[in-house]
Parts: structure tokens; C-alpha cells; sequence
DNA sequence: GCATTACCCTGAAAGC
DNA sequence: TGCTTTCAGGGTAATG
């Protein structure tokens, strides 16, 4: 499940291979994504164009590319719950859930694919000057590895909302990037209950949910992502960042705060699972 | 404003 | 063994 952590191991696999190199065509599957995909758009905006540049926001890869017919563009990407970048030579085979395939010139790898088996992610694609007015990034929140990302902004946007804790660091116009795993990771660490209202968080609990926060976001990307089933960086590696998880999956095992003696609980909020020590997380 | 539910989708796991 | 059902989840939209 690619969140912060993953996504920002995909972007630094890409980089070095993709940066500087040109793209020559783009074929896709006709299938939508969890949007469909404009294949006129990317081809007009990225064939003969060059890629500057591949960066990280929130739970979104951007690639921007500037093209001698279409001038600057920015291709916004989001992998959903299984999508996944991998580079391949031209005359290899497809594997099942291609969805997107860009030609690149003869100086590495010569394709760059987007696979997703549940074809919840998505790729569109903007002239850069209007990007950031686009639906996927106007919305979006602080990224908490970013230095606007302070305890003092976190206070106050604390202090603004009724809702509990979980649906509060998951809602991605707050605070971008964090999902279900790191969510439930940050909340251990910090000592505070997922179903804890989120105006109701002290002063002090704020200061620790921020360092959390920074702590487990920097520990999964140290750790290259969490793992569990379908997450591989643009090389095919794995991460390892499933091995120092406290709590996310971890439902009737002990807790393994030092010291404590509870039992991870799994609860249902919003339809999604979190997981939680009862006993010294409040 | 917020909570709840459904939806998109596939594959793995559980149940029979 | 093999079929059917359930579940997982990010984001969005509809509903209460």
C-alpha cells in the first residue's frame, strides 16, 4: 500500500534513470484508472518531451517534462493500492494490468510501465503552469516532511476539528501523505488513541504526534517502504519497512512499547482498520 | 461540518 | 479439490 514512505522510495528509484531522458511514445491500456486516462493528452504533452525532473507530494509522483511542441507539462501520478513503476526493455513481455507504457530513448532502460492490478491508481497530465490548480493538487494538505509542517501548525489545526484522530491525519487536505499504516504507527508512538477527538489533543500529546510523525515517515523511507503484498520500488526491491511496524497488522499480539503489557486491538473507523494498544495508547 | 455508506477493482484468504 | 464469499484499502461521491 504505497503512502509517504513508498512513494517517496519510488521517486529516488526513478530519478536517476529518468531524469534527462526523452520520451518517444505512449501507449495505454484503454482501461480507466480510477479515472480514465487521456491517452491523446499524453502523448500531445510528453512525446518528444524531456523529462526535468521527478518528485515527491503527499501520495503523488510528479514528473515534470518540457516539450518543444507543448512547453512545460507536469504529469501527476497516483498509485493507488497497487500501482507500481517499473522499467522494462521494449521487447519485453507485458505482464497483466499494463496500463501505461512510455518509450524512452536508447540511454537506459527504454520503457517506463505503470502496472496496477486493481486500477485504483491514476496518471494525468497538465501544462505546469495550471498544475497546481488541477483537482489532485489543489486539494492537498502540508506534507509533513516539509518545513511548513511545524508543531505550532499542527496545534492549531488540531484545534479546529471535532473529528477523531484517525480520520483527521488520514484526510489528505490536512496533512498529504500519511494513509492507514502510518496513521496507526504515529498514533502508537505519540500514546494517543486513534479515536481520540482531535480538538481534545494537549498541548504536550501535540508535540509528540508531530515527532512521531516525522519519526515513522523517516524511519519506512530509511527502510526503502513497508512491503506486505503487491509495494516494489522502480527496481523491483523490496522494502523492509514491514519488520518495524508496532502495531499495523498486528491485531492480538503484544504491544511492543517497551514496557507495556497490552494487546493490539483492531477497530473499524470509517471502514478502515486501525490498530491500537488499549492499554497505553489514550 | 461530520459520519456513514457505497463504489471502483482484483487477488488472496477463508469458508463450505 | 474446487467453488463461492469475504475482505483489504485510497479516494470520491452520495446521503443523512
Amino acid at each position: 500500500m504505497p503512502e509517504l514512505p513508498e512513494v517517496e522510495t519510488v521517486a529516488r528509484s526513478l530519478r536517476p534513470r529518468l531524469v534527462g531522458r526523452e520520451v518517444q511514445a505512449v501507449e495505454t491500456s484503454g482501461l480507466a484508472l480510477r479515472r480514465p486516462v487521456d491517452q491523446r493528452a499524453l502523448r500531445k504533452a510528453l512525446v518528444g518531451a524531456r523529462v526535468d525532473s521527478v518528485v515527491r507530494r503527499g501520495k503523488y509522483l510528479l514528473f515534470a517534462a518540457s516539450s518543444p511542441t507543448a512547453g512545460a507539462q507536469l504529469v501527476v501520478a497516483h498509485l493507488g493500492m497497487t500501482g507500481r513503476f517499473v522499467f522494462a526493455d521494449h521487447d519485453a513481455p507485458v505482464e497483466p494490468h499494463t496500463h501505461a507504457r512510455f518509450l524512452l530513448d536508447d540511454k537506459g532502460p527504454r520503457e517506463l510501465r505503470y502496472v496496477d492490478a486493481r486500477r485504483f491508481g491514476q496518471i494525468a497530465v497538465y501544462p505546469a503552469a495550471t498544475a497546481e490548480r488541477s483537482d489532485e493538487l489543489s486539494v492537498l494538505g502540508v506534507d509533513p516532511l516539509e518545513p511548513a509542517f511545524t508543531v505550532a501548525w499542527l496545534r492549531a489545526e488540531l484545534a479546529t476539528s471535532r473529528r477523531d484522530l484517525k480520520s483527521f491525519l488520514l484526510d489528505q487536505g490536512r496533512i498529504a501523505g500519511l494513509g492507514n499504516i502510518y496513521v496507526c504507527e504515529a498514533l502508537h508512538h505519540a500514546r494517543l488513541s486513534p479515536r481520540r477527538r482531535a480538538d481534545r489533543v494537549t498541548s504536550d500529546a501535540a508535540l509528540r504526534l508531530h515527532a512521531a510523525i516525522r519519526e515513522v515517515l523517516e524511519t519506512s523511507i530509511a527502510n526503502r517502504g513497508t512491503s506486505f503484498s503487491d509495494y516494489v520500488d522502480a527496481d523491483g526491491e523490496l522494502g523492509s519497512n514491514q519488520e518495524a511496524l508496532f502495531v499495523y497488522g498486528r491485531e492480538g499480539e503484544r504491544c511492543r512499547a517497551p514496557g507495556c503489557r497490552g494487546t493490539v486491538r483492531r477497530i473499524v473507523q470509517g471502514g478502515r482498520s486501525s490498530f491500537f494498544c488499549p492499554v497505553h495508547q489514550r
